[in-house]
DNA sequence: CCATAAGCTGACTATATAGTCAGTTTTGAC
DNA sequence: GTCAAAACTGACTATATAGTCAGCTTATGG
């Protein structure tokens, strides 16, 4: 029993390393993804930075491509977490779309970088599908996260089509603002902004569904 | 006056052939940027598509980042055209901004390529604005086409932070609502979720301004 | 302590590709 | 028709970089 929990923690040690050496690569390559285009960091960029050799890159991930994905897929389920981050549930409809658009923007301030990669992930997720495999799901996971959410204070008899339009103008309300806000705004100009239109946007949508 | 105005038809005729190589050149860059990430993209792939020699592109180019800024600069002015595009001047304000609504939808199906290229430039503006002079010009400009457009509505003693807001606002939802939207829903659902987004947006938008 | 396994490394190779430039073709002037 | 200018060409070179793998370092088990 103690030899077998020594083998298992002694196990975990080597686990453990190579666990912060993934970690420490996709730190790297986040913090670089979102400062230039994805498709222009070179794999030497990510290691050098990450302080690990070129084939250790290749050791954890297949290639470039393979990280891109996997660090979408964390910035999804991170934004997700954010939005399910309610010590109690909304009462009213308005109140849950202001929570949703609320975590996004708390989402876009504390982790900048995967707000941006988010927003390079989707448009590669339109033009390179065919070389970046599974680059929608977590898109897809996303937008079916909103639904969910509003869906608990609507008819079950909806138009599950109208809830996907909300769930996209919601997500692209929030990416669309802030990616023309980054070029013709400043960071306090950005902040004062986003509550009156967030409100009234939320009322708008409540409009459109018809309460 | 005859050899003279023959003179310049001739000379004309030189120009032409080198107006109309670039052209090919455009058209072969932009229809490739549509369908992959502008940094994957080879000078060879543009060239071979434009049928043209190598050398010919960096006769007309200094290079492929100059190709990238021109195309947006058109696309953001054949936007702004649409935008403008109005026999009579609507009455109203939402009447207006139905319109530039409208004419972004229309734009986005008329014009796919330059919609899909002014996404991907726009996203390079705020990774590559070191690399990429003057890309942000041209997204300034349209944003302040959206602000003039709306402007002639209110008084002018309104907050132009306010006027930039809904500028921002107005492109943000309507780049963003389709960049989710395009993975998420087939282009007949698309078509059909835009105007019901349309209105509420538009209601939201005025509630804004305090009308 | 030793043998083996696992994690890691960076020099190296193969391939990709930007950009050049000597040469060709087309156009313009006389 | 000839010569010069302009537009164009694509083989070539220099550089960039993905991906490999023999070897090193660290960890594990007996």
């Amino acid at each position: 029993m103690v030899a077998g929990a020594t083998k298992q923690n002694k196990k975990s040690r080597t686990q453990k390393r190579a666990k912060r050496t993934r970690r420490r690569l996709k730190k790297a390559a986040l913090d670089i993804f979102s400062e230039k285009p994805v498709d222009s960091v070179t794999v030497e960029e990510i290691t050098e930075k990450a302080d690990v050799g070129k084939g250790t890159l290749y050791r954890h991930f297949a290639d470039k491509d393979e990280i891109i994905v996997v660090l979408v897929d964390d910035a999804v389920d991170h934004l997700v977490e954010r939005i399910r981050d309610y010590s109690a549930r909304p009462d009213a409809l308005e109140d849950m779309l202001r929570h949703i658009l609320d975590a996004h923007y708390r989402f876009s301030v504390d982790s900048k970088e995967e707000f941006i990669l988010l927003f390079q992930g989707k448009l590669l997720a339109r033009l390179q599908a065919d070389t970046l495999e599974d680059i929608d799901e977590p898109y897809l996971r996303y937008l079916e996260e909103i639904e969910n959410q509003v869906s608990t204070y609507l008819s079950p008899s909806i138009d599950p089509m109208k809830i996907r339009r909300l769930a996209c103008a919601v997500a692209g309300f929030v990416f669309g603002f802030f990616s023309f806000a980054m070029i013709g705004m400043n960071a306090d100009e950005i902040e004062t902004s986003i509550k009156p239109l967030r409100w009234v946007f939320v009322r708008s949508l409540c409009e459109f569904l018809g309460r």
